[in-house]
DNA sequence: GCATTACCCTGAAAGC
DNA sequence: TGCTTTCAGGGTAATG
C-alpha cells in the first residue's frame, strides 16, 4: 500500500534509470484500472518521446515526457513500476509496457487489484488536473507548517484520523503512516480535530514529519505488494510501533496494541499512550 | 460539512 | 484437503 514514503522512494529508485531515455512503443493489457486506460491516448504521448523528469506529489507519480505531455501515475492498492528485460517472462496483472528503444528494456506498471490509475495530460494542464488540483500541502515541503496544521485542524471536527487520511488537507498520508504518527505524538485517533491545541499540533506536525523521513531512510514499508523502482521492498516494516500489530505490547507502556475501525480502515493505537 | 456506505479488484486468510 | 466466504485498502461517488 503506498503512501508517499514509497511513492518517493519509487521515484528515486526510478529517475537514475529512466530519465534521458527514450521511449518507442506502448502497449496495454486493455483491461480498465481505477480510471480506463487509454492506450490510442498513451502512445501518442509515449512514442518518440524522451524521458524528462520524474516528480512525486502527494501518492502521486509524474512522468514529464518531451512531447510536452506528462504521464499522471498513482499506484493504488498493489501497483509497481518495475524495469524489465523485453525478454522476460510477462508476469500477471502486467497492464502497461513502455519499450525502452536504447537497451531491450521496458519499464512495466503491474497492477493485481487495479486499483492504481495512468493518465495523460499536457504539460501545461496537468497543474489543474483535478486528481492534483484537490491535494494540500505536502507533509514534507515548505509549506506545511505547524500554523497550517493548527490552522487546519480548527477548521474541521471530524475525528483527527479521518482528518489526516484526508488528501485535501495533507498530501501523502495513508493509514499506516497516519497510525504511526499519532500514536508518536501521543494523540488518541478519536480525537476531535477542533478539541487538538497548539503544542498538540506542533507535537503532530513533528511526529508526521518524523515517521515519514525514517520511513523514507528505510526505503518505505513492504506488507506484501510494494517493491522500489530497482525491484527491492523497503524496510520499515520492521520499524512500526501499532500498525499491523493489535493485540501485541505498546513499545512505551507494554499495553496491548488495540485496533477500530474508523470509515472503513482499521486503526491501531495504544488505548494508555494515546489521548 | 461531514459520516456512512458502496464500489472497483485480487489474493490471503479464515471458516466450514 | 478443498471449497466458500470474508477481509484488506485508496480514492471517488452517492446518499443522508
Amino acid at each position: 500500500m503506498p503512501e508517499l514514503p514509497e511513492v518517493e522512494t519509487v521515484a528515486r529508485t526510478l529517475r537514475p534509470r529512466l530519465v534521458g531515455r527514450t521511449i518507442t512503443e506502448v502497449e496495454t493489457s486493455g483491461l480498465p484500472l481505477r480510471a480506463p486506460l487509454d492506450e490510442t491516448c498513451l502512445a501518442r504521448a509515449c512514442e518518440g518521446a524522451r524521458i524528462e523528469a520524474i516528480e512525486r506529489l502527494g501518492k502521486y507519480l509524474l512522468v514529464h515526457l518531451s512531447s510536452r505531455e506528462v504521464l499522471l501515475a498513482h499506484l493504488g492498492m498493489s501497483g509497481r513500476f518495475v524495469l524489465a528485460s523485453q525478454q522476460a517472462l510477462r508476469p500477471a496483472h502486467l497492464h502497461v509496457r513502455l519499450v525502452l528503444g536504447d537497451e531491450d528494456e521496458e519499464l512495466r506498471y503491474i497492477d493485481p487489484r487495479r486499483f492504481g490509475m495512468i493518465v495523460v495530460y499536457e504539460a501545461g494542464e496537468v497543474g489543474q488536473a483535478p486528481e492534483l488540483a484537490v491535494l494540500g500541502p505536502d507533509p514534507l515541503a515548505e509549506p506545511f507548517t505547524p500554523g497550517y496544521l493548527l490552522g487546519a485542524l480548527r477548521g474541521s471536527r471530524r475525528d483527527i484520523k479521518q482528518f489526516l487520511l484526508d488528501q485535501s488537507q495533507v498530501a501523502g498520508l495513508g493509514n499506516i503512516y497516519v497510525c504511526e504518527a499519532l500514536f508518536r505524538a501521543q494523540i488518541s485517533p478519536r480525537r476531535r480535530t477542533n478539541t487538538i491545541g497548539a503544542k498538540r499540533a506542533e507535537r503532530l506536525h513533528q511526529a508526521i514529519r518524523e515517521v515519514l523521513e525514517e520511513a523514507l531512510a528505510h526505503r518505505g514499508t513492504t506488507f506484501r505488494d510494494y517493491v522500489d523502482g530497482a525491484g527491492e521492498p523497503g524496510g520499515n516494516q520492521f520499524h512500526l510501533d501499532v500498525y499491523g500489530r493489535e493485540g501485541e505490547a505498546c513499545t512505551a507502556c507494554g499495553t496491548r496494541v488495540a485496533r477500530l475501525v474508523q470509515g472503513a480502515r482499521s486503526t491501531f493505537f495504544c488505548p494508555r499512550c494515546q489521548r
